[in-house]
DNA sequence: TAGTACGTTCAGTATTGACTGAACAAACTG
DNA sequence: CAGTTTGTTCAGTCAATACTGAACGTACTA
């Protein structure tokens, strides 16, 4: 019964929409992923409008996004002069790795903060303090996930078998 | 110097609008909240808006969301009418409870679609199930951070001192 | 070379939501 | 009771930005 998967893929697309644009991405950006998660791919972007629904302009400006972020490759068919997508081996890894990295920028300002404020406050150096610790411990916390993930990844695993080793 | 002292605040307090806003949030909510971690306070609510040069209405809204997750406390001096606001003890584990609360209703997408999908779908499955473990590792990882802040808690550390200890 | 297919970019539109001012309700003061 | 003070809420405005259609550049094809 295909109709009980359509409606399924159907709706994960539209929530992983709204997943994502809570974290701050265009929506499209989530259906795109929610699709490619559905069904592996790869699709050109004509594919992708005609599929989703969106003229191809978005689809274009969300892949180049997406791409960006490491969460999808670009790849080619032999004798086929068209772009297409697909996830990249380890989507999520990779998407944490930009979080790490705004966190890392957050952290950043509050370190500066500490250096240019004078020593006598101390009350508020201590806050401060406290904020340095829990980004490094929030950090450090992602960049363990990410390790572990990593690593799982070395040894081919079951759970990501085509199109896993670079070099195939 | 007070001067060099102002800037750094003012710096500060903006740049804490501008993190907020990156994780979704408004960037008063940041500006309420860089000021707090900057000066300890109470704040009143008119002191907060002239402080910031906005809207006592928009104190009023962004006060009520910072409270309900947590961030803040609303306090009551005797003899006072007014409403006062401080950072509440933890705040920055208080505010990551709110993010797993997020990821887990994530993940309750994740789930619920694998069991509305045909068995079928292997891959699609293997996709999910890769996609719902990283969730779990995620939200798992989030909860040790916050469960060892809270340890450090338990024990009246030096890092947080004043009107620390509810039951004064 | 002209013609076609493909992807990108840009100006314009539409939607979302943050913020404001004003009206309002509740609690206090004389 | 009338008059303040305080916080909330609501309609309206404004700004940010996601998305579209059209124009464009490039590369392939006949």
């Amino acid at each position: 019964m295909t109709y009980k998967a359509d409606k399924a893929i159907a709706e994960f697309v539209e929530q992983m929409g709204l997943i994502l644009q809570a974290e701050g991405l265009p929506r499209i950006a989530g259906h795109i992923m929610g699709l490619m998660i559905m069904q592996e791919g790869p699709f050109s972007l004509s594919q992708l409008a005609e599929r989703l629904s969106v003229s191809r302009a978005s689809i274009s400006t969300n892949t180049r996004l997406l791409e960006d972020l490491e969460v999808i490759v670009r790849t080619a068919k032999p004798g086929d002069r068209q772009d297409y997508f697909k996830l990249s081996p380890q989507p999520y890894a990779r998407l944490l790795r930009g979080v790490v990295r705004r966190m890392r920028r957050a952290r950043d300002v509050v370190e500066s903060t500490q250096d240019s404020l004078p020593e006598g406050m101390t009350d508020t150096h201590e806050r401060l303090k406290e904020l340095d610790a829990f980004y490094e411990a929030l950090i450090e916390s992602f960049m363990d996930v990410v390790d572990t993930w990593d690593a799982e990844r070395e040894r081919p695993a079951r759970q990501a078998r085509q199109s896993e080793r670079p070099s195939a």
